[in-house]
DNA sequence: CGGATTTGACCAGCGC
DNA sequence: GCGCTGGTCAAATCCG
């Protein structure tokens, strides 16, 4: 579990990283489409942080829109088959297609989910193949989820198992926003992965990854104190229960 | 038979 | 005002 932990975390730190400088440069070209919707929020997903979230969201209390409200949007691309045409990502939760559409600037369809495990749960989801790399699911969600996911609700009612989340973003339970797991930037940054061996299901490829995040995370002295607090947060998780 | 998915219609924002 | 586009609705259809 720590080792997979140590997994998830470096893999999310590198792509923060990407995300960050693939940001400055896209927030500089002029793609805003309608509103600003996209801009304000991303920035707030984008950042990990794990804590100081929750309050500067009510400041910008401003304007008495709802579009505040439905801020909190981040990314997550999956890979999948080439052959599967379903725009489904796993992702925990329970999802329902209300819409289907295909845009201007992708010729594969846009899918559009609504979170259909609690009535009252305001996120969606949009749902396309990538232009550059059609086997990459980009899943966008929208808003936060008012409820656990469903396969925690199951793990923390039964026997508690973690990875039962497939790769993707991470729902785990925080504070924080939601986590974007973007797993063509951490392929694509390993110029290993990219010029000798392109696909990262190679033992080397993997091995080379895993060995990387492993001394990138010793030496990172906030790992230690984020996974202290993940892992006595999931405790006391466990114990209340 | 009930819930999920599909798909054309409709609506609203934006640029010209 | 008009047309384009993305997002949503809802009737029809599918599926377990």
């Amino acid at each position: 579990m720590l080792k997979a932990m140590c997994e998830r975390y470096n893999a999310l730190q590198s792509q923060l990283v990407d995300l960050m400088n693939k940001n400055t440069e896209k927030e500089l070209s002029p793609t805003k489409k309608r509103k600003s919707e996209t801009s304000n929020n991303n920035n707030g997903n984008i950042i990990g942080n794990s804590e100081s979230s929750s309050t500067d969201e009510e400041e910008s209390c401003k304007k008495p829109r709802e579009e505040i409200i439905k801020a909190k949007i981040s990314r997550a691309y999956v890979r999948t088959e080439l052959s599967d045409t379903s725009l489904v990502v796993k992702d925990g939760y329970q999802w329902r297609k209300y819409g289907q559409k295909v845009t201007r600037d992708n010729p594969c369809p846009r899918a559009y989910f609504k979170c259909s495990f609690a009535p009252s749960c305001p996120v969606k989801k949009k749902v396309q193949r990538s232009v550059d790399d059609q086997s990459v699911l980009v899943a966008t969600y929208e808003g936060e989820h008012n409820h656990l996911p469903p396969s925690q609700i199951e793990a923390t009612s039964g026997s508690s198992r973690l990875g039962s989340v497939p790769v993707g973003s991470t729902p785990v339970k925080s504070s924080g926003p939601t986590i974007t797991l973007d797993l063509t930037n951490s392929i694509k940054s390993s110029d290993e992965a990219r010029n000798s061996k392109p696909k990262l299901d190679s033992p080397e490829a993997t091995q080379y990854l895993v060995e990387h995040m492993a001394s990138s995370l010793t030496k990172d002295p906030n790992f230690t104190a984020a996974l202290a607090a993940a892992i006595s947060g999931r405790m006391f998780s466990t114990n209340s229960n």
